[in-house]
DNA sequence: GAATTAATTAGAAAATCATCTAATCACTAT
DNA sequence: ATAGTGATTAGATGATTTTCTAATTAATTC
């Protein structure tokens, strides 16, 4: 299950609720969509793409154009059900671990950066492993290292600090030792 | 029926969706929700304020406090009637046509531009006819007429191509002919 | 009515987001 | 292959939104 924030968000705009209107009556593409909304293809581009990564919308090529349609399922669920958190501890933590990685990994990229805390933590101990117990690293080292994963490396960097899962001295960067270890 | 863009924007952003789980548990008040989510009232106040603007919760004095309380049929609804725009046509348009410009007339200005693709387009026309079928006119001349409503003339002179109801070569702007003509 | 307590508003700083232009990519047709 | 077409990405800019602190308002109790 998708993050419900990100859902929302991804509704939550003048353009792309203009845009989910023209789809629910009719397929459309992006340079048709632009001209009738009066925008850049660009900017329409930006807007479904913000959809699809949500799967609100989904696309594929016909000839010269990509259709994008409608996920229609999706909107027939009532509103509260992209509001409740999930209070779903699915009896086993780890299964629910498995489940979070699955979903954020796609073909072994970071398809995004987990809003919920929870699962960001999950995600980011799942990308410390690449780091080894002891060794020094550079700054452009870990960045290298994440940037496999996503091309933000900065936030995860940080973040990795931030959860204490790595350690900082100056340009010097090495995994925390005494981290309770999740992964052994 | 409040503007759907508005109530959506009212649910999608993280503080307010953990305020709104919050209050599906329990009713609650500003300080507590301050408290719970670690912000300041300020901003526990300000969430709920624009909620309680959309008709999200509602609240009401017990002695020291101010309760809130979800206004729960809401969430019941399915998504895309927070999508979906207002296809009501009030049995008699030319009526609804009046309601509308009443609405947004004040003064002989426009108060705001209507979100509403059917709002904004009986608005423009209601612009349009400012100007005379067969002239030709400069980009600035189109300006200053709309601009006599409303300041923001260039989302006006874009929209109004948008809709089809002006055309466009290069500098010069005239009415679109054979526009279906709600006006005469 | 004075003191207390909670809620709200005002104003500023910081973060996020939408949009544009320009460049690049992916596919199609000659 | 090459030219043409639509889609996408990168980077910059401007607008909007969230959050805070400090000041103010509204209601309650003594």
């Amino acid at each position: 299950m998708k993050e419900n924030l990100e859902i929302l968000k991804a509704i939550s705009d003048e353009t792309r609720l203009d845009i989910l209107n023209i789809l629910f009556r009719e397929d459309s593409y992006v340079e048709k969509l632009a001209c009738e909304l009066s925008l850049t293809p660009a900017t329409i581009c930006y807007h479904l793409k913000k959809m699809e990564l949500m799967g609100l919308v989904n696309c594929s090529r016909s000839q010269f154009y990509i259709i994008y349609s409608l996920n229609r399922e999706i909107f027939e669920k009532p509103l509260y059900e992209f509001i409740r958190k999930n209070t779903n501890v699915p009896g086993n933590d780890e299964k629910y671990e498995k489940e979070v990685l699955s979903h954020f990994f796609k073909y072994g990229k970071l398809t995004q950066i987990p809003t919920q805390q929870k699962k960001r933590e999950i995600v980011l101990r799942e990308i410390a492993k690449q780091f080894e117990h002891g060794k020094i690293y550079s700054e452009n080292e870990v960045n290298s290292i994440i940037h496999q994963y996503h091309e933000d490396h900065c936030t995860i960097r940080r973040e990795m600090i931030g959860f204490g899962m790595m350690s900082r001295e100056k340009e010097n960067y090495w995994l925390t030792e005494n981290e309770k270890d999740n992964n052994s």
